[in-house]
DNA sequence: GGCTGGCATAAGTCAGCCTTATGGATCGAC
DNA sequence: GTCGATCCATAAGGCTGACTTATGCCAGCC
C-alpha cells in the first residue's frame, strides 16, 4: 500500500522536539510542556539517538538547530498545528452539537414543541434529533442522549425518569356528544383506534372489564401515539394515549376523557446517557432543562386535577 | 502568539487512533503497531475520554468511525504522513551525508586526493569536508567524523590512530645540488621555511644540534604544512614536513630529504567520532576506508624505507 | 571571582502502558 | 441449533521508561 512505513520515533519525544525547536531553548520548552528541563534534555537525546544524528548544537548558553534539526522542525511544527486544529474542531463539535435518539411521539408531541426554549437558553448548542422506534444501544451509536421507555435498569447508563408510561382513552367531544357513557364497557360501542394495542385490554381490565373481546373492532392500527391522538381529534374514534403527550388538546377540549381512569404500567419514559459522560456540559444542560420542563408539566397538571 | 494551544491529547493514543481509523479494525491496527488488540482498545478508549465523545461505533464484528472520528481521521493521517516524510528525509540525510571536520593539510594533501576512490566504493554517500585549524568539539557541532592531531585521549570519542605526527626537513633538489650537506647543522646555511615553528628546534635537537639559534632566519611563516611543502618544491628553502603528506613529491624527486632523520612527537593524527555513533553505517564505511588507505600507505612506504 | 543562566547526567520513583487471560456477542458452517 | 471462529471489552498485574530531584559543568557577566 505505502512505501515501507519507516517507523515513527516515539511521539512524546517528537512533541518535545517541536517545542524545543520553536523556543530554541530546552528550559522554555520545558515550561511550555509543564515539565522539567531535565526531561526535555532526556527526550531530545532520545530522539537524537533514534534519528542517528544530533538535532541541536549545544552552545554555551543556548541551543541551536543543526541542519537536520532545521530540516525537521518546520514539518513537525506544521504537522502538530494540523493536529491541534483537527482536535480543536472536534472539541468544538463535541461541545456544541447534542444528538438525541428519541421515540417518535416524544419527539413530536413533547420535545420538538419545546426545543425553542432550550435554544434560547443555550443558543450555542445545536440539537440534532433522531427518531427511532427501536431502542438504540449507545455502544453501537454516537448519540449523546436517549429518550426511551422502560424500567430504568440499563447498565452503564444514567437514567432520569420523566413521566410514567400510562394510558387513558380520549376522543373528540363530537364523538360522544350524543352517546351515554355510564360504564367503561360502553366504550366498546364506539370505534377504537388501534384496538390491537395490548394496552387496551389492560385499561379495560383496570376499569373492571376483564377479558374484553376486541376482535370485532376493525384493526386500523396506527402504531404511533401521535397519529392515534390526531385520529381521535379528527373524530375517528377513541384512542388510548398518554395524556402527557396531549396537554394542549386536553386543556382546550379538542380531546375529552370519557372516563378519568388511567391504566398504569411498570414502564416510564426515561432520559438516559452513558454514565461515563455525565460530566459533559451539554448533556448536563439538556438533562437539567428537560427535567425542569417535566417538573413544570407536573405543576401545571397535577394541581389542576 | 497562537490562540490558546488547547493541549493535544497523548500522542501515543493519537497514533493508535490513526492506525485504527485507517484499518477500520482494532486487531489489524494492533498488528501494524506491533502490540496487542487490548492495548489498542485501551488507547482508543483513552482518547475518546479525552475528546469527550466516542470516535468509533462498535458493531458486532467491526468498528466504524463516528462523525467525529471521520472528521478527525483524515487530518490525523495527513499529519502523520507529513511526520513520516519529514523523518524519512532526515533519515536519508543521516545515512547519505557524511560531514567531516579536518585539519587543513590532511584535507588537501591526503584526504581530497583520495576521496574519488571512496566515492567509487560508496557512491551513495556524499562527503562534506570542512577545514578548520581549531579542534571542533563534537558537542558544539554537527560533524560525523573529525581528523585531528593529539594523543588520542578524548573522552566520549572513539579514536583511531592514522599516522604519527613527525617531521623531516625536505627541499627541492635544485636547492641542494651545489651544497655539501654532511652534518645537520649545515642546513642552517640554507633558507628555512617557517623557522619560528618550534618543531625545528626539536628536529635539530634529535639530530644532535641542541639549542640551535634560528632567530637569524627571516620569519616567513606559512603556518600550513601544505604551503610549506609547496614553497619547498618551489625551491624557496627547506621545509619541515610530515612525509605522509607528500608521498608523491618524495617519490618523484620533486622533494628530497637531505637527512633521513625523523623528529618524532608524542602526537599523532587521529580519526575520531562520538562513541555513541560507532554503529552508524556511513561512519563505519568511512572509518574502514580511511584505515585501509593508511595501511596501504604504510605498505608502500615502510618496505621501501 | 562569585553569580547567574543554561544544559547534561545520575539515581530513584511511580504512573501508565502493555500483556495475558477471560468474557460476550455475532456470524457462519455443518 | 450448536459449535467454532472472529472481534472487541475488561480486569489484573508486571514492568518499562518517562519524569523529578539533585548535582555538576561551562561560559558570560558584573
Amino acid at each position: 500500500m505505502s512505501k515501507l512505513p519507516s517507523k515513527l520515533p516515539p511521539m512524546s519525544a517528537v512533541r518535545v522536539f517541536e517545542a524545543a525547536a520553536r523556543h530554541q531553548s530546552f528550559t522554555r520548552a520545558a515550561e511550555e510542556l509543564g515539565m522539567t528541563q531535565a526531561a526535555v534534555s532526556y527526550q531530545i537525546k532520545l530522539l537524537e539517538d533514534r534519528v542517528g544524528a544530533p538535532l541541536f548544537i549545544r552552545l554555551p548558553r543556548q541551543v541551536t538547530l543543526t541542519a537536520k534539526g532545521r530540516q525537521l522542525a518546520p514539518a513537525v511544527t506544521e504537522a502538530f498545528e494540523a493536529l491541534r486544529n483537527a482536535f480543536a474542531g472536534v472539541e468544538e463539535m463535541v461541545q456544541t452539537v447534542l444528538s438525541i435518539t428519541t421515540l417518535s411521539t416524544f419527539a413530536s408531541n413533547w420535545l420538538v414543541p419545546r426545543l425553542g426554549r432550550f435554544r434560547q437558553l443555550h443558543p450555542n448548542i445545536a440539537v440534532q434529533v433522531s427518531v427511532s422506534t427501536e431502542i438504540i444501544e449507545f455502544a453501537h451509536s454516537e448519540f449523546d442522549i436517549g429518550i426511551r421507555s422502560g424500567t430504568g435498569d440499563w447498565p452503564g447508563l444514567e437514567a432520569h425518569v420523566l413521566f410514567p408510561n400510562q394510558f387513558m382513552p380520549v376522543c373528540s367531544p363530537a364523538l360522544v356528544r350524543d352517546v351515554e357513557l355510564r360504564d367503561p364497557v360502553d366504550l366498546l360501542s364506539l370505534p377504537l383506534i388501534s384496538p390491537s394495542d395490548p394496552w387496551w385490554r389492560d385499561w379495560f381490565s383496570a376499569a373492571g372489564v376483564p377479558n374484553v373481546d376486541l376482535s370485532r373492532h376493525p384493526d386500523n392500527s396506527l402504531g404511533v401515539q401521535q397519529f392515534e391522538g390526531m385520529a381521535a381529534i379528527a373524530g375517528q374514534g377513541v384512542a388510548l394515549i398518554n395524556p402527557f403527550f396531549f396537554p394542549e388538546d386536553l386543556a382546550s377540549g379538542r380531546l375529552v376523557k370519557p372516563f378519568d381512569l388511567m391504566a398504569t404500567t411498570d414502564r416510564s419514559y426515561w432520559l438516559v446517557y452513558p454514565k461515563a459522560r455525565r460530566r459533559s456540559a451539554k448533556i448536563e444542560a439538556f438533562r437539567d432543562w428537560v427535567l425542569s420542563e417535566v417538573a413544570g408539566d407536573s405543576e401545571r397538571t397535577s394541581p389542576a386535577a
